[in-house]
DNA sequence: CTAAATAAGGATATGAATTGTCCTTATTTA
DNA sequence: TAAATAAGGACAATTCATATCCTTATTTAG
């Protein structure tokens, strides 16, 4: 049960845009060389967090994307559930169903006990996610990443945003 | 991200495992026919739980599979992990090392924020799943599943057990 | 106005993991 | 002694993740 890279890519992303000036937009192109990922597949991971709507592109010479949202109204879960999905991750195949014991036409009612306690850990997962948001990593990474490797980044990301 | 079936396949083996009389074993072909399961496939993952030690195998007639702790002592993780591996479900390919703005040698001293916001949610999910016991579990489902199902089934598992 | 740059997305190829089957071997009990 | 069983190796089928290539429509820069 390993998370696609996409989601990786995708978070790494979003904290780049998350650190764009004001109204700038930022090109696939560029996010792919300063990751080190392939365009055409890290464009897959981006029009995922589009249609998920927590960003907007637009189009032509400097265009590219941006947040839709302020950094602090995006969380992880955002972004998790918007490459990965928001399907949880136990799925039950109604294997009680072929009981040998049971009378024909049994019906259950709802889910069993093993559904629900996977589906309880599912929640706390998720639940750790939804608690940070874009803006709270961004100040994590600020004070964790040295000073100058950071403002070295910031000012190729400003090149590079149209 | 979806776990593997046979997470599924093995927490119900082990329900039913748990509600075996005192020193008895289960085969194979009895669980794999209680499941409506292929009963070679379902064989790998109770090797996984044979290898993880929540469970015993002896050979023979009447041999199979047995609880090797009291089912207070064996927790849904136990189960999980055998299965489903220990690893993360988030792993970190390193992308950052790619930024273009990095020093030439320029070495990282540990996960970043990414990495250990993923891994703490985690470390929730498994947290979850430890708390709950299979002893836990069969009380439950004691109260949930109709009577007369819960004792012709436990009938057809004393029938079966060697 | 025109040409270049871009997002979006369809089609398809590749590789890895999951799911499933079949067979052999050693062991244990009936 | 023979049947039943766990263990596990080998392999096939299927699904999914990863990756590439191409077309289209749109937007801006020049
Ligand atoms: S017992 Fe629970 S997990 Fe198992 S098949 Fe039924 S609903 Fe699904
Ligand atoms: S920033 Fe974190 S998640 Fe991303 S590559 Fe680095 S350690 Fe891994």
């Amino acid at each position: 049960m390993i998370l696609k890279s996409q989601v990786e890519w995708a978070l790494h992303c979003c904290a780049v845009l998350a650190g764009l000036p004001e109204g700038r937009y930022l090109s696939t192109k560029a996010l792919a060389e300063f990751h080190g990922l392939p365009k055409e597949y890290l464009s897959k991971a981006l029009q995922s967090l589009s249609q998920a709507k927590l960003v907007e592109s637009t189009l032509g010479p400097s265009g590219g994307y941006r947040l839709a949202r302020p950094a602090s109204e995006v969380s992880f879960l955002d972004v998790v559930e918007a490459v990965e999905g928001k399907e949880r991750s136990f799925v039950c195949s109604n294997i009680r169903a072929n009981n040998p014991c049971r009378p024909e036409g049994f019906c259950d009612t709802g889910p069993c006990a093993i559904a629900r306690i996977m589906w309880e850990a599912d929640a706390a997962w998720r639940a750790k996610l939804r608690g940070v948001s874009l803006a709270a990593l961004i100040q994590t990474l600020e004070q964790e990443v040295p000073p100058a490797l950071w403002r070295s980044s910031g000012e190729w990301v400003k090149r590079r945003a149209g």
